[in-house]
RNA sequence: GUGGGCGUAGCUCAGCUGGUAGAGCACAGGAUUGUGGCUCCUGUGGUCGUGGGUUCGACUCCCAUCGCCCACCCCA
C-alpha cells in the first residue's frame, strides 16, 4: 500500500472544516486591515533561505526539506513565508507599488524534522508583511491585526509578548556583554549553548534547559544595551498597543529563531494556548529585502502555525463549526431531478443539501440522513409532488409539513436551517 | 539526530506454550405498501505492516526493513 510520506497528514472532513473556517476568518480580519493575499512558489532555491533566515539557525542548519532537482539545482520546500514573500517584491520591482505593500499568505511550510504532536514535516501558517513602513505605528498595525484575528476566534485572555532586539549594530555590544557576563559559568551551560556560545550566542537566550535559564537569568537584557533610537522604537509599538487595549507584556529573554529580525520581536500567549507551545511568531526584519540584493524596504510581520492554532482552537468556534447540521433531500419513487432542483435551490441559497442518488428507499434514506446528522429532511414525490410540493420534516421534533417547492428555501431558513 | 513503546478488518482490540483468524463499533440491506433514531436478522470487509529465515506447518519464534506513538532536542 501506498502511504503518505513522513510527516504529511490527510486533513479529512469534519475535521478539513476547521481549516477552511479559520482560513476564511484569516482572509476576513486581514483583509480588513488592507492585506491582500499572494500566492508563492512552494519551492524556493535553497540559496534564497541560506540567505535570509540565517545560516546559522536550526531552520538551514538542519531542518531544511532540501533536494537536487533533475539538473542538480538546490531546491528547498519553504520551511516559513517571509523569505519567499522577500523574494518576490524585489523580483516583482514591487517598490514600485504605493508603499506600504500589505500583504498576507497562507498555506503549507515545510521543515524536516523528526515529527510528535502538533509538529510535522509540513505544516501550514497563515502570515501578514508590512513592506515599507518603519514607524512603531506599523509594528502596532501588524499585531493589532493578529490580535484582531485571534480574537475573532474566540481566544480571550491574549497577551502579546515582545522584545527589543536592537540594530544589528548592536549587537556585537550586546553578545559581547552577555559572553562576558557568563564566562565564569560557561561550563554550566547546557551542551547545546556551549555549541551556541560560538554560532549563534542569542540563542542561549531562550535556552529551555532551567540551569541555563537561571544563569541567563542574570545577565543584562537586550534591550538594555541597544541604541537610543531602537530603544525608542520599541518602547512606541508597546506605548500604541496600550492606547488600543492590547495586552503586551516584555519578555526580555525573548529571541526568534530567524536571523533577519531586528528591533521588535514577538509572539502570543494565552491560557488556553499552553505555555511551551507558541503559534505564532513575528518581527521585524528592515534589512532582509536589501540583504537580498533588494531596494532599502523596511518590514514587518508574522506567521501563525495553523495545525497548532486548530488544535487549541476555543471551543466555542470548534462548536459552531463542527456542529453544523446538513440537510438530507430524499427521492420517493421516479423524483430524481426534482431531488436534484430542490438541493440546487438550497445550494445556491448557501445551505448545504444532501441529495440522495443511491436508489436506497425512503426508510433507508431516513435512517442515512439520521447518520449524517440532518435535522431536517426534505421529501420529494408522491402526492405532495403532484401538487408542486415537498415535505419538510424535522428529525428532531419528528414533525413534517407540505411546503410549496418554490418556498423549500425560505422556509428552512426562517426556522434558522442553515 | 538520541532513547523507549507499538504495528491483526475503516476504528478499538482478542487470538493461550506455533496447526493458515475472531469480537464490538462502523458500513450496506432487510424485519411487506411513502417516514429515521431502539431492537433483531443478514451481508461486505483482513496478502495478520513488508521482506527473508527456522519449521511438515507461523499472526504466533528469529533477523531485517518500513511505518506510527511518546520523551529529549528544536521550533510553528
Amino acid at each position: 500500500m501506498i502511504q503518505k510520506v513522513r510527516g504529511t497528514r490527510d486533513i479529512l472532513p469534519p475535521e478539513s472544516r476547521l481549516w477552511v473556517e479559520v482560513e476564511a476568518v484569516a482572509q476576513r480580519v486581514f483583509g480588513g486591515f488592507g492585506y491582500e493575499e499572494i500566492r508563492l512558489p512552494l519551492l524556493e532555491p535553497t540559496e534564497l533561505f541560506v540567505r535570509s533566515v540565517g545560516e546559522a539557525t536550526d531552520i538551514v542548519g538542519k531542518e531544511m526539506y532540501t533536494f537536487a532537482d533533475r539538473k542538480g539545482r538546490s531546491l528547498t520546500l519553504r520551511p516559513e513565508g517571509t523569505a519567499g514573500v522577500a523574494r518576490a517584491f524585489i523580483e516583482n520591482g514591487l517598490a514600485q507599488r504605493p508603499s506600504p505593500l500589505r500583504l498576507s499568505y497562507l498555506g503549507p511550510m515545510f521543515r524536516y524534522e523528526k515529527m510528535q504532536r502538533g509538529r510535522y514535516r509540513q505544516f501550514g501558517q497563515i502570515g501578514i508583511e508590512l513592506l515599507g513602513a518603519a514607524t512603531p505605528a506599523a509594528d502596532a498595525e501588524v499585531m493589532l491585526a493578529l490580535h484582531t484575528f485571534l480574537a475573532e476566534l474566540g481566544f480571550d485572555d491574549l497577551v502579546i509578548v515582545l522584545n527589543n532586539l536592537g540594530d544589528p549594530e548592536d549587537r556585537p555590544r550586546f553578545i559581547e556583554l552577555l559572553l562576558r557576563e557568563l564566562e565564569g559559568r560557561r561550563e554550566e551551560l547546557c551542551a547545546d549553548c556551549q555549541r551556541r556560545w560560538d554560532a549563534n550566542p542569542l540563542r542561549i537566550l531562550d535556552c529551555k534547559v532551567p540551569r541555563c535559564r537561571e544563569l541567563v537569568a542574570g545577565t543584562t537584557p537586550v534591550a538594555e544595551v541597544v541604541s537610543e533610537e531602537a530603544r525608542r522604537h520599541v518602547d512606541g509599538v508597546e506605548a500604541a498597543l496600550r492606547d488600543l487595549g492590547v495586552a503586551v507584556q516584555r519578555a526580555p529573554r525573548l529571541v526568534r529563531g530567524l536571523d533577519y529580525y531586528l528591533r521588535t520581536v514577538f509572539e502570543v500567549v494565552s491560557p488556553e494556548l499552553g505555555e511551551d507551545t507558541v503559534i505564532c511568531g513575528g518581527g521585524r526584519y528592515d534589512r532582509l529585502i536589501s540583504d537580498l540584493g533588494g531596494p532599502q524596504v523596511p518590514g514587518v510581520g508574522f506567521a501563525i502555525g495553523e495545525d497548532r492554532l486548530i488544535e487549541v482552537l476555543p471551543a466555542s468556534f470548534r462548536e459552531r463549526v463542527l456542529g453544523r447540521r446538513p440537510v438530507v433531500v430524499l427521492p420517493v419513487g421516479e423524483a430524481a431531478a426534482t431531488t436534484l432542483a430542490v438541493v440546487r435551490a438550497l445550494a445556491v441559497r448557501g445551505i448545504a443539501a444532501h441529495a440522495e442518488v443511491t436508489g436506497r428507499s425512503l426508510k433507508a434514506g431516513l435512517k442515512w440522513a439520521g447518520k449524517l446528522g440532518a435535522r431536517v429532511v426534505v421529501i420529494v414525490g408522491g402526492d405532495e409532488l403532484a401538487a408542486g410540493a415537498v415535505v419538510v420534516r424535522d428529525l428532531d421534533r419528528g414533525e413534517q409539513q407540505a411546503v410549496p417547492i418554490a418556498e423549500v428555501a425560505d422556509v428552512l431558513e426562517r426556522t434558522g436551517e442553515a
